[in-house]
Formats: C-alpha cells, structure tokens, sequence
RNA sequence: UACCCCGUGGUGUAAUUGGCAACACAACUGGUUUUGGUCCAGUCAUUCAAGGUUCGAGUCCUUGCGGGGUAACCA
C-alpha cells in the first residue's frame, strides 16, 4: 500500500460525485466532441524563478486533470523576456515537476515558435492589422489614455502594409535600438479593455537568449506568444490564473485574425494562497540574498525543494492541492490545513521513536544496580506491518523538562511531585524528591521509584495511571541538534500590516529555533537523510538532507503533532 | 475613476444546472486509547443586502453594498 495509489484512488472516487467548473467545462467539450473529443493541455511557467507551492497548484491542476481525462500535458516554457529567464530554473522545473509525480508528453519553449510566430506577424502586417509604431514608451502610454477616456492614435498608425513590412525586418535585423520601435496590432484605441487598445507583438531587445543566443533582438509579448504557441501544440483548453481574464479578447482575436480554426480556449482560475507563506519572487529572492533563510531549499521556504526538504511528501501536497478545490474566486487558504494533510500521511506512514528534546534525569532508586532490560516497542500502531525495535531501559532516564511541572496546573497528568505517569512501553514511576540547583532554583534531578509489576501496560493493584510520557535511557541515548521551524510569516499575509510598513516586518524572527542536545533513541543514529519518524508525542522529524553527515543526522521538525494540551491549559488558567 | 471578474458556516470547496444547502478542515461536547496523537459519535449556515420573476431561487433579473483584477515595450 503506497499512499500514491491511495490518493489517486481517491481521486478517482471523487470524479463522480464533485465537479469543479474546468471539470464542467471539459466535460461538456468532450461530450459535443469540440477539439475532437481531445483533451490537451499544458503548463506554461516562466523560467524565472524556483517553483512553490503556488506553482504546484497549476502543475497538478493542468497535469491531473490530463491524467484524468486520458489527454495529454506539455511542458511549455514561456520563455518571452530573456532578460528575466536563466536555464537553471529550467532545470529546476522539470526536477519538482518529477518530484510531483508527473511528467509530461513533450517539452516546448515558446522561442522554439520564434520564427513562426515572426511569420505570423508578417501575415497580420500584410492583413493591415499590425503596424510598427514609434513612440517612445512615455508617448505610447500617454496615448493609450485610461479606464475612463478612450485612447488616441497612433501617428504612425496609418503606415502601409509595404512600409511596416520593411521597418519590420529592419526591426529583426537590428538596425534599431532598444525601445527605438515596436510592432503593435491594430484593433482599437478606445476599446474598454486596455488590452485591445493596439498592445504590444514585439518589442527591442538586444539581449541574448538561453534558447536561442544572440539570434533574435526582438522579443515577442505574452500575449503575442501565449495563444498562437497554444495553437501550435493542439492544446484544446489553456489553463491561467485570474489576472489574464482581461487578456482573453485578445488571445482571442490573435487566433481569429490567423484563421486558425481548432481553437484553444483559455479558462482562468484563482492562484493558491496560503496564509503564513509568501509566495512572492522578489520577496522570497531578498530573503535568500539578505540571508534570513539558508537558501531557496530552506525548510522554511515555500518553493517546492523546502518543502521537500522539509519533509513534505508529493503525495500530501497533490491531496492538499485537490482539497482545495478550484474555484474564480481569489481566496487564502489556511496553512493548518497543509500540514493536517501533511500530518494525515505521516500518522499512516511515519515510524515512531522516542526522543527527548530538553532532557531532564530521572533516577530510579528502586531499579536493581546495573540492570539493563531490553523492551519490544512498536513501530506504528496504526499498521502492524511496521513490525517492532528493541529500546532499552535502566535506573537512569531522561525524560522531557515539559512533562514536569512543581506545581502543576489542573488537569496535569504528567509528571510532579508526588505523581505517577506511565514511561510509554516502560514502567510506571513515582515522583519521590525534584532535586533543584540552590544557585538557580533549576530543576536538576528527579529522583522516583518504579513499580516493578508495571511492565506491558497494567500495574500491580490495577490502578489506572493516565498519564504517559516519553524518555530514552540515559545510558543508551544520543546526542544530536534538532531543528524546531515555525511558520515564516508571523502574520496570516503581508498586507495585514497596512500599505507603507516595510514587508519584512511579516517575518517570522522565530521561524527557526535549534535545540541543542537533545538526546534520541539509539535507533535514529542510523537514519537516512530524508526520512520522517514521529518522534512520540512531539511531532514529526526528518532527517536533515544538507546538514546530516553519516552517523550523525541533523533532525527537524517536519510538523507538530496536534497538541490538545495547550489548549486545555490556556483555558484552565 | 473606467472596464472586467467574484460574494455559500471560522476556512476551502459542493449543490444532479430552478427542487430537502453537502463534503473536508477548524472549533466545541462526549467515548476509546500504554502517544493529551490516532480512531469513533455528536453539535455548529435560512447562501452579502433589498426588491422582482416563479408553485418553488444559493442558482434567473434589477439595484445597492463588499472584495479582487487590469490601466508594463513583465508574465
């Protein structure tokens, strides 16, 4: 059982009972036998940037929903601005795209369409519905008037198809400087929607290209390319976030200016938002530049490698991704519902083990001299097949400075002066004498006494004791640093804090806290970087796959266990 | 300001297209439990507002209110 194949199952299970719109939307074409009865998409990022968890969501959107349909996904690389594009986040795409667990049926660049789409230009040139304009950008802008007054011509808007022909390949062949010139379509100065009031096909830039080097010194716009590259590919429904809805009259009007007939119909949808995560390229470049996180992979980090690294599996992202619906409706999701599907997954999967992360020594006065006993723990309650270790026990414990308390509060069953709790798998302990440092008034020492007749859960009277702790044998244990993360924003978005505070102040400062000795069960000294264990009653950690060295792993935490405590305790008191 | 899109529990999505407002998470109650975890049971909305059409409106129409997007030679 993998828990692949389980959520795909529950995909597919989902299928006839809930349909987003896009659903409805293919469906429909699919039934009428529109685009042939054809399902084919593709996702188109922008190769400047890591990818996060707000690219996973179109990723799984564009390819799931292929995989669904029995259709196909490409991977388009709208590579239009060379001067923002580098290969490394090509290849970082295609790595977390893997990651995901998809892959795609061909790979494309837009600039692979750099001839055809200058062809097309031509044609629309010769069609009189294209011209190269002059002005200069404050001019063009100018011109191009706002929401509440119609635009003016162009001066240059009356040129002949043979004159902007000609000033065309000059534009191609590099006689102009950049911004000396541009190609614009001719549709209408006072249209309402901006887009249409004569945008942009090609702009200056002599600028090499990661794809095509120094050939080309004029660039095509988005959405000059974006539709016509569709087209090119077969692609029958073009998935995009909400911004675009203003530009589908124009991606419309490029394919019927061209007389292409099977056309793709590009659809909208909602980004992913999630409160406590930034997903913004700037913001997330400077924390990396100004050394606030460890790099693009940091745990912390939203991109798609922190959150491997972190110890998010593809498969709780891919559940979290179809939880949350698609909708045409800007939304932000909590990120207590990521990490309850993160949580989800790892309470199926996860390995348990003790650990002590702030040790206190407990001493056992009543435990036979220099005896050492080999207890049986199990793996994972919730599936027997995870089979069992051995832990050791002796007269010397550590146990969690948490789950001790001088003067505990109501409803406290853990530890305290006095008090009884069960070691979990161990035995059952009594509180005898809190040794304290007379200096700081630390607690330094316990001292207790076990019940012998305690062993495999009952007790020697049968009395219930209700609370139950973790602990490693002080003997046995190993020293190791652990990493707490929090989340990276204090706050639930970045505009909470009002319009001129400075976004750094969104920063969590605590977003990352090492603890240094704590002390694991020795089984955990062998673990692979990577691997997640429920450290018991505390949360999950993984293996550090950067800072563990072999024989010495880095742990972190993954998640919290949810914590029912603290709840009870902030009411209580 | 203009144009476009969108308003369903605390959150994110559903509602067989005009027919008993459903699912998940969160929260709260209780039960089980050698993890205060898991698991189980239960509680939690007359769908932004007003009016209209209709036997019947979350769904259609009008107006208002609220939120978002756009007004780059970025995508």
């Amino acid at each position: 059982m993998t828990s692949e194949t389980e959520s795909a199952e529950n995909r597919t299970e989902d299928r006839s009972e809930r349909r987003n719109f896009v659903q409805q939307r293919i469906d429909a074409d699919v039934a009428s036998g529109r685009h042939g009865g054809r399902v084919h998409l593709r996702f188109p990022p922008e190769p400047n940037g890591y990818p996060h968890i707000g690219h996973a969501k179109a990723i799984c959107t564009n390819f799931g929903l292929a995989k669904e349909y029995g259709g196909r996904c490409n991977l388009r690389f709208d590579d239009t601005n060379p001067s923002k594009e580098e290969m490394e986040y090509v290849e970082a795409m295609r790595e977390d795209i893997r990651w995901l667990g998809f892959e795609w049926d061909a790979e494309f660049f837009a600039s692979s369409y750099f001839d055809e789409l200058y062809d097309m230009a031509v044609r629309l040139v010769r069609k009189g519905k294209a011209y190269v304009c002059d002005l200069p950008l404050e001019e063009m802008r100018r011109l191009r008037g706002d929401g509440s007054r119609p635009g003016t011509d162009s001066p240059f808007r009356g040129r002949s198809p043979e004159e902007n022909l000609d000033l065309l390949e000059r534009m191609k062949a590099g006689e102009f400087a950049n911004g000396e010139k541009t190609l614009r379509a001719k549709i209408d100065m006072a249209s309402p929607n901006m887009n249409m009031r004569d945008p942009i096909m090609y702009r200056i830039m002599h600028v090499p290209h990661h794809q095509t080097g120094d050939r080309w010194c004029i660039y095509p716009t988005y959405d000059w390319a974006h539709g016509q590259s569709d087209s090119i590919e077969g692609i029958t429904h073009s998935l995009c976030s909400l911004e675009f809805e203003n530009h589908r009259p124009l991606y419309e009007w490029y394919l019927e200016q061209l007389d292409i007939e099977d056309k793709p119909q590009q659809i909208e949808f909602a980004r992913l938002e999630v409160a406590h995560m930034m997903t913004s390229k700037r913001k997330l470049l400077a924390l990396v530049q100004e050394g606030v996180v460890s790099g693009w992979d940091d745990p912390r980090m939203p991109t798609l490698r922190g959150l491997r690294r972190r110890g998010y599996t593809p498969s709780a992202l891919r559940d979290f991704i179809h939880g949350v619906g698609l909708a045409r409706f800007n939304s932000t999701i909590d990120i207590v519902v990521l990490e309850n599907t993160l949580r989800d997954e790892l309470n199926r999967t996860a390995q348990r083990r003790m650990a002590v992360l702030r040790p206190l020594e407990v001493v056992i006065e009543n435990w036979p001299e220099g005896r050492v006993e080999t207890i049986e723990a199990v793996n994972n309650p919730g599936d027997e097949s995870a089979g069992t270790r051995e832990i050791t026990m002796s007269g010397r414990v550590l146990i969690d400075r948490e789950d001790f308390e001088l003067d505990p509060p109501k409803k406290w069953f853990r530890l305290a002066p006095d008090k009884e709790v069960r070691l979990r798998y161990g035995y059952a302990i009594r509180c005898k004498e809190v040794v304290t440092d007379p200096a700081t008034g630390e607690v330094t020492k316990l001292v207790c006494t076990y019940d012998p007749e305690s062993a495999g859960g009952r007790t020697s009277d049968g009395r219930k004791v209700k609370g139950i702790v973790h602990w490693v044998d002080a003997n046995a244990a190993v020293r190791a640093d652990v990493r707490l993360y929090d989340h990276l924003l204090r706050v639930a978005k970045v505009e909470e804090l009002g319009d001129d505070a400075d976004w750094r102040d969104a920063v969590n400062p605590q977003s990352l806290e090492v603890v240094h000795g704590a002390m694991l069960e020795p089984s955990l000294m062998s673990a692979e970087p990577g691997a997640t264990y429920q450290f018991e009653r505390v949360g999950y950690f993984t293996a550090d796959t950067v800072a563990s060295k072999p024989g010495a792993p880095v742990f972190h935490r993954t998640v919290a266990l949810k914590d029912t405590w603290s709840k009870i305790a902030a009411k209580g008191n």
